[in-house]
DNA sequence: TGGATACATAGATTTTAATCTATGCATTTT
DNA sequence: AAAATGCATAGATTAAAATCTATGTATCCA
C-alpha cells in the first residue's frame, strides 16, 4: 500500500542517475539490494517505472510522475527534519508565554536579553490578569506561563525565580508618613485601593490578611497598577502595587512606601506549566534562562 | 532517519481526532499500536509531538508543524496512486508513438477507434522517415513504433497487423498500360521515381529488386509520397509507392496502377519496440487494438 | 571472441517493524 | 469510592524488511 521513503530515496536516486547500480553507490547499498527495492516499489505502485534496454535505464511515463512526486516528497521531510533541527538547536521556533499584567514591567528586559541569545526565535507575550492566566493554563495554550499565585485546583509544575515583593504606597503627603513603625492593624484602618479580584495581586493579599487575621476594606478596585498608582498618588487613598510597578525612583511619580508591618507581602514570581507537560527545548531554554539570569538583568544598572 | 507513512497516517489521525485512542480505531489497530508507533515518530523527529495532560492530547508547536508536512505528503501519495490506478485501468495516461511516414495514411483511423474506447488518454504521434523512427526506437523514446522493415541491427519484438503492399503508379496516359503482362525487366527500362534512401519505402523497394537480381535506376528520388504522386501524375515517369498512400480511387488522381510481374511487393505494417521493453499498459492495449481491429477498420466502408 | 560492465535473481541472515494481549496508572465521571 | 475512560508500557509473536554474497545473463567494447 505505502513505500518506504527508503524505496522513493532509491527510486530518485536512480532518476537522476539512470543506472541502478550509481543509484546503489549513492545510497550506500549495494547494487542488488537497490535493485529489489525497485522492484518492490515498482510493484507497490502496480505499473511498471522503467525498462532497461541493454545497460541502460529508461524511466517510463509512469516513472517519470512517480519521480516528481518522490521528489516532492523528500523535499518536503528535508525541509521538515532541518526545521525541527532548527528547533532541537534552538535557532528557531515559537515560545508562547502567558503572564500575569504586573510581569509586564520586568518581562519585556527578560526576553530582550532572550533573544539575544536565541535571535529567530518568535514569542507570542499574552498579557492577562491571573485568572486570564490561569484559564490558558488550564487550556495548556502556552509553552510556559508566568504568575505569582498558583492554582491551588491544577496540578503544576513550578520554579521561583524572582521575588515578588507586594508594597504598599502612599501619596507624599500622607499622614501615614508621620508615623515611624506603622502596626498592620493601624494601615487597615485606611480603606484600600486595590487590584481586582481575580488578579494575581489581589489575591496575594486576601491571603496575606487573612493569615493576620484581618479583611482588608476596599475603597476602590482597580484592574490596572496604573490606575491604583495615579488614584494614591491623587490622594484618594492607600493601595498595594508589587513593587515591580514602581519605579526606581517612585518619588517622582508622587509615591511613598510607608513602613508598615507586615510589608512587603513576599511573593515569588513562578515559572508554571502543567504537570506532565513536556516542554519544547524553546520552552526549556527560556526557562533556564529565567532561572539564571532573572536576578542578574533586573538588578543591573539599567533596571 | 525516515519514518514510515503508516506512522504520519497515524499521527495525522490524532491530530485531526485529539485522541490516541480515536486514531488508532481510525487507522484499525489497537491503542497500543498507535501508542507505540507515535512515540517512535516523535523519537525520529527528536521532539515531542504532543503532551498528554490528564486524558486530553495537545499537539506541541511541533507536532502541528508536521501534521503540515504528513499531511501534504500523504496528499501527494494519495493523488499519485489515484493517477496510477487511472493508468492502470487505462482511463488516462500518454502513449507515445512514432511511425514511419506512409502510416501516416491510415494511422489516424486506428487512433480514432482507439480514442473512442480510451478517451482520457493522450497520444504523442510522431511521424518520421524510417531512419528517423529507427533512431528513436534505438534511443527507447517511444512507447511503440510502426514501420515495415524493421532495422536488423537492433534487437526488436515486432507484430504484423496490416499488409503493406507497394505498388508501381503511372500515369494515366504512360504507354506501359499498353501492354498487358508487364515483366519486371520492362518495367525497369524506364527510370523510376522512388522515395529516398532512409524511408521504408525505398529499403522494401531495393531488397526486392536485389532479390530479382536487377537495380532499379532513378530518375528522381523524392522526400514525400504526395510528391511522388504529383510527379508521376504529371508524367514524369513511373514510380513505387505503398496503396496506403494512394485513395480507393486512384484514377482521380491522374494516376493508373499497371499489372507488373512481381507486383505488389508484399511488405508487413509492424509493431516493433525493443527486445525487454515491458510496455505500459495504454501501450499494450493499443497493440491489441491494432491486432485485432487493423483489417476490420481499414476495409469498412469508410476506408 | 574475451573481458568488462550492468541488471536480475536466488538464497540466507539479521534486524526491525508491526502488531497483539495484558496490565498499570492517572483522570474523569457517577 | 467505584466505575469508566484513556494513555503508556511490558512482553511476546509474527511478519516482512533490508541487507548481504554469490551467481546468472545480457550487453557493450576492443
Amino acid at each position: 500500500m505505502y513505500p518506504s521513503f527508503r524505496q522513493l530515496q532509491i527510486f530518485l536516486a536512480l532518476a537522476d542517475r539512470g543506472s541502478v547500480t550509481e543509484a546503489a553507490r549513492l545510497c550506500g547499498v549495494t547494487q542488488p539490494t537497490a535493485s529489489m527495492q525497485l522492484k518492490d516499489l515498482a510493484q507497490t505502485m502496480g505499473v511498471p517505472l522503467f525498462d532497461v534496454i541493454g545497460r541502460r535505464v529508461h524511466l517510463t511515463e509512469a516513472g517519470r510522475t512517480l519521480a516528481t512526486s518522490a521528489r516532492m516528497i523528500l523535499t518536503e521531510w528535508e525541509g521538515l527534519t532541518q526545521h525541527m533541527d532548527g528547533v532541537r538547536g534552538l535557532t528557531r521556533g515559537r515560545l508562547s508565554i502567558a503572564v500575569v499584567s504586573t510581569a509586564k514591567y520586568f518581562m519585556p528586559r527578560l526576553l530582550a536579553s532572550f533573544f539575544k541569545q536565541h535571535p529567530d526565535i518568535d514569542v507570542a507575550l499574552e498579557v492577562l490578569n491571573r485568572d486570564g492566566v490561569v484559564a490558558r493554563l488550564r487550556d495548556n495554550l502556552d509553552d510556559l506561563t508566568i504568575m505569582s499565585m498558583p492554582p491551588a485546583d491544577i496540578e503544576t509544575e513550578q520554579a521561583s525565580f524572582l521575588p515578588n515583593p507586594l508594597v504598599a504606597i502612599a501619596s507624599l503627603d500622607h499622614p501615614l508618613h508621620q508615623i515611624s513603625a506603622i502596626p498592620l492593624s493601624r494601615f487597615v484602618e485606611d480603606r484600600l485601593i486595590l487590584r481586582e479580584k481575580g488578579s494575581g495581586t489581589r489575591l496575594a493579599i486576601d491571603v496575606a490578611f487573612a493569615a493576620a487575621g484581618l479583611t482588608p476594606r476596599i475603597r476602590l478596585e482597580l484592574g490596572s497598577n496604573e490606575a491604583i498608582k495615579q488614584s494614591v498618588a491623587g490622594g484618594m487613598g492607600v493601595g498595594i502595587v508589587s513593587r515591580h510597578a514602581l519605579s526606581a525612583d517612585s518619588a517622582r511619580e508622587g509615591l511613598a512606601i510607608p513602613a508598615i508591618a507586615g510589608f512587603p507581602i513576599e511573593t515569588m514570581w513562578r515559572i508554571v506549566f502543567l504537570k506532565g507537560k513536556r516542554l519544547s527545548p524553546i520552552a526549556r531554554a527560556f526557562r533556564d534562562h529565567l532561572l539564571i539570569e532573572a536576578r542578574t538583568i533586573l538588578t543591573a544598572p539599567s533596571g
